[in-house]
DNA sequence: GCATATAGTTCGTGTCGCGAATTTAATACG
DNA sequence: CGTATTAAATTCGCGACACGAACTATATGC
């Protein structure tokens, strides 16, 4: 692309500090919002002066726009600033069975969202899924649609720009991201469903202030997502993730990928079905929802198939922990409907015989909105810059935000 | 500490640019040395007058010094730059059996270099090790002492300040840190040896280029270190890497660390030898060393030993190159000096169903100072700042350095 | 009406990187 | 031997930026 040879250091001009503290600013109002200029000031530890003119930048790029007055004992009242809700972004989950589309504004607010079939042909769903975005797109002609967001159950590779490993998808190799940009004419971001289920955390979760953590996603297959030191970790060709085709017996049943004895072979929604139909001979057409409800109404063969699951899901967090030592394990699926019963299990499993430190706190993603939100954040990141999240101590020329708490 | 309440974000300040760059040319300095300014500023992109700006700075604080002077054909000769050699690290590497006490200059080149006993007595072991870095400094009086880098076999909690997990030292909760230092008045910094070795890798070895790689210590034990996104994965407590000890079977025979079945008791030093005394009656008091030469020499036993051990060595990695997707993969340990019997092995191993992808590059790592050439890197990453290591590509504010390759 | 308090803006100062001009120091050629 | 050429290294003016003090705007309470 460009003519000169890149190496990799990267050097600060003038305007790196001042991209840097836009970053911030604009974070701390989406965060915080409705937020006054002064609070602002206060929390980030930049000038009064400093504020203003970047968030008179962030108003002129319509990032920002300004919001109610507020109302003080004493003094001039602030003027509260938000972000513009005007602009959109589309977003999709693809998942084996069924695709979701959606409208969200860019604070992860659905404006709204449906589902349609996939099919096992990639241009026939990638064909319908642009369709529904262009009438989306018809529907809400008073947004500003900042991109496309994709979540597979898969891995999306750069730079072939194809879907490149999906078992549980059943596709072969397939350009989903230039098929919709072309089709809708909007830049499309593709990425793995537990990658975005860790965004998602990071941009409407539980904040910046978590460095380490990992997410499961349990359904069809297992999928990881791994953030450390403060980042998503993508590894080579954006591969990293994939601890739900580690084998834990190399003897075990045959696996989609190919393996044998993988971890999700054994703690997927699947597996759980299948211990169950061993135990049972007519179980033909169950789902994994249906099996929750028999192990809720006291079906004891359908709790010891899931207890099973869950035990191997344990088994196979114990690994992440200790490789890994998040502060969180966060869950994402059907089963975190019954946490109660579950929860406890997979914690003690986890915490069972860990090499030294403190065991993780285990919990159940927030809602089901976990995979969309991730996609939303997925577009927002290429705005936003992604978020550091927090850094080092002793850095030099850093200083920390203060708490407005007194 | 501090009284306010620091959150996480973090801004930048007026000199936060200067920093960065001086960070960037001071490892240029490093890498390339000697070179001149000229060079200094074509690689990095950086103004000429920019980069006399950051290299005056450096020579007033004394990390870099005036070299010899430059022939070029036309035009007038460039002085070449250099770190200062006369700045000096301390480092040791602690190991069950025994300890390596050494000095090395900024470049990683050792002065000097001797061994100790380790003991099972914490206490009595610092004090030997406090009174031969006294010695040290002694008779290297003409030099200036950074600091003091010591790597270890386990974990060393930075909060609590003490060695918290070292199965294989048998040692129990100890104050390293605090006692050298006392002993000395250096200051001390204390990291796992696989992390040390990451760190030699990005300081010594091969760049900034590899953004992931794993680095995999076989010895007494398994030990890891994950080099993910450009930064070493610490995770709490910096106790990420403990994939040594992830069951692969928890039926398996019991651990040091009191688990069962763990990676590493199938794949040390140990387990090779512990393979090879169950194959044959009398063979108390043989080290590995003795079995990598009576596998050379043709003993099939002994050979049988080792290829079980590599095996569990492929399979463990391919839990790590699966869900972590690194380019390479580094391979620290006494087996590496049989590298052309080991390599193809455990290569093909790792290779064997691994889902998507290419495989990584399986290599050892290059001579026997990786531990302590990452104990220095350990010290000067306090004063040179962490190597970020190469960032995405579209940031905004950043320019690439500019290859000299024409 | 005036003191007080708070929000937000303006302006002067210092740091920093940029880029052009200048100085320094070497070689080549007539 | 003098002059053109070439390249290293420095100097200097400029613009971007954060900082912080001063100032303006706007509210409350005595």
């Amino acid at each position: 692309m460009k003519r000169i040879d890149f190496t990799n250091t990267q050097v600060a001009s003038s305007q790196t500090a001042r991209d840097i503290n836009r970053g911030v600013v604009l974070n701390l109002i989406r965060r915080r919002q409705p937020i006054s200029r002064a609070d602002l000031a206060r929390v980030s530890g930049l000038q009064r002066s400093t504020v203003s003119l970047i968030t008179e930048q962030l108003i002129r790029e319509k990032w920002v726009v300004h919001g109610p007055i507020g109302r003080l004992p004493r003094g001039r009242r602030p003027t509260f600033l938000r972000l513009n809700d005007r602009r959109a972004i589309l977003v999709a989950d693809l998942r084996p069975a069924q695709t979701t589309v959606g409208v969200a504004d860019v604070n992860g607010n659905f404006l709204s969202q449906e589902t349609m079939p996939t099919t096992r042909d990639p241009g026939v769903t990638a064909g319908a899924l642009a369709a529904k975005i262009r009438h989306l797109m018809q529907v809400y002609s008073d947004r500003v649609f900042e991109g496309i967001g994709i979540s597979i159950p898969g891995r999306f590779n750069d730079l072939s720009r194809r879907i490149v490993f999906a078992p549980n998808l059943g596709w072969p190799e397939f350009d989903i991201k230039g098929t919709i940009e072309d089709a809708t004419g909007v830049r499309v971001e593709v990425e793995n469903a537990a990658n975005a289920c860790v965004l998602a955390e990071v941009w409407f979760g539980h904040g910046e202030k978590v460095r380490d953590f990992v997410v499961v996603t349990v359904s069809e297959g297992i999928g990881t997502g791994v953030f450390a030191n403060g980042q998503l970790i993508r590894g080579m060709n954006g591969m990293a993730g994939e601890f739900g085709h580690v084998s834990l017996d190399p003897n075990g049943p045959s696996c989609t990928c190919g393996g044998r004895g993988c971890w999700e072979v054994y703690a997927s929604n699947r597996a759980a079905l299948r211990y169950y139909h061993e135990s049972i001979k007519s179980s033909d057409g169950l789902t994994f929802q249906d099996l929750l409800v028999l192990a809720e109404s006291g079906d004891l063969l359908a709790v010891k198939a899931l207890d099973r699951m869950v035990h191997a899901l344990g088994r196979g967090m114990r690994m992440l922990v200790a490789g890994l030592a998040p502060e969180e394990v966060v869950v994402v699926g059907e089963l975190t409907r019954q946490w109660r019963r579950f929860g406890p299990a997979i914690e003690s499993e986890v915490a069972m015989g860990l090499p030294g430190g403190h065991p993780p706190h285990v919990r159940p993603a927030e809602g089901i909105l976990a995979r969309l939100r991730g996609t939303v954040a997925l577009v927002l990141q290429k705005h936003f810059g992604p978020l550091a999240g927090p850094q080092e101590f002793e850095e030099k020329g850093f200083r920390r935000i203060r708490s407005l708490a007194g």
